[in-house]
DNA sequence: GAGCCAGCATGATTTAGATCAATTCTGTGT
DNA sequence: ACACAGAATTGATCTAAATCATGCTGGCTC
């Protein structure tokens, strides 16, 4: 019985359907080869896997090419704090550049396949491609412009804008790789997203029935399809003051 | 009459008592001497001035030289939401690298002088010293960094954890600055630090004379006096669980 | 100096979401 | 196929912070 993950799996750049995603676009074929030669496309990877943990220190950054991520950080009293939710086509692991460490611990939240980039000969290759390394900093870029907006999520708004927002997130970013944006599996558990939105289990749940009685999703456990996309985008955005 | 401000302007990157934060340390004077032709100086700007605008095409990074900004984003319903609070020897601007275009507005909470970093020619220098760029990724990821404490902070933390953790924070950025960690004036307001706590100024004002009433700090409106920075520490580690 | 406004403090009341508790569901491993 | 620990839902109560309200202060203009 053959895998059937192996039919997925791209031997290289070129035939990569996230390549759109997170290489330059400008890139040409040959400086696609040499980029190509680098990075190390690993074999996929378990549910509730380790990536890399905090304090490792900083070796590479990783696209996923299928499955889920999540990163989280650990604070000094020893709880967890979600940081970020990561989908195929996404780049993970820039918190390591500073200090050459991990700040973030990444795991798995489903099976999942990866490219694993390493800084060192990143370095080495973006000399010559100058495009490669402003790419590189516009996705740092992304990144913090992602945080300010959970930042914004965060300090601002109710239960129930914070869970819409995140169903929005989840569903363009879905899109944006041609699946489903109305009908998706949610990879992480409802803890998880309570803790990426400083919510409750409990709360969580209770707003995902809230939107199901209001008619704006159906949801069995993880499987969400989003009824009336207009309602929650009027929902996560306030109209409140 | 002289102005006392001409006294405090460096005249280059190699006087400036900021450099050892925004420059990388193992910087040649020749190559100082270079980048230091690329950055404009600029004369110090009034309180509650525009740097730049959402919006606005991305042209340059900025360091603080003396003052104090801070940065926030506007969001759909047309409120604030402050993302950042910057003080001498830190760069800010970070946010226009994706798009070309920056996503927050900052503005001056007090006289400010900085140190515009023109990204064009940065991009160009860059190319010849590859510790600059990787020296300037090390910034950004610095930003990602704190700003996913601050994510920590808004999804778990009571308001007397948030606070203190913001007091702490302008603490040891002032002593890393060779200023006073213990007796300071805050730049901002309470309202200002309301909404970077997600909090109302109420309750941010409730928390300053609790902890005057617990003889964490004295406070005189904006002057503040950690009295007990350990009790302060503390309180901003939540011993909570 | 009178009047005005913005910033700050503080008290009374309300409320959204946390906490506590109990039950059902489900996926996972033997 | 079974058993069991963890995941999710739902209900009852409690609480921290929001909201509403009022007064104080200090800087500003006229």
């Amino acid at each position: 019985m053959r895998s059937p993950i192996l039919n997925i799996q791209p031997s290289n750049c070129h035939n990569c359907r996230m390549s759109a995603l997170c290489l330059p676009l400008a890139l040409d074929s040959s400086s696609l080869d040499r980029l190509d030669k680098v990075i190390e496309r690993g074999r996929p990877i378990h549910k509730n896997k380790y990536i890399f943990h905090g304090g490792d220190p900083f070796r590479a950054v990783y696209a996923i090419r299928s499955g889920a991520v999540k990163s989280f950080c650990i604070s000094d009293d020893g709880s967890e704090q979600v940081t970020g939710f990561y989908l195929p086509g996404e780049i993970f692991g820039w918190d390591g550049i500073d200090n050459n460490t991990h700040s973030n611990t990444a795991t798995t939240l489903e099976t999942t396949a990866l490219c694993e980039i390493p800084f060192a000969r990143f370095e080495e290759i973006s000399r010559t491609m100058p495009i490669l390394q402003k790419h590189f900093m516009r996705l740092m870029a992304k990144e913090l412009t992602s945080d300010q907006e959970l930042i914004g999520l965060l300090a601002k708004s109710s239960a129930e804008e914070r869970v819409a927002s995140l169903l929005l997130s989840l569903s363009s970013r879905l899109k944006r790789q041609h699946l489903s944006a109305t009908q998706f599996r949610l990879p992480m558990s409802r803890a998880d997203i309570g803790n990426y939105l400083g919510l409750t289990v409990e709360t969580v749940s209770r707003v995902f029935s809230r939107f199901q009685s209001f008619d704006l999703i159906l949801c069995d456990k993880k499987e969400i399809e989003i009824i009336n996309l207009n309602g929650l985008s009027a929902l996560a955005h306030k109209p409140k003051v």
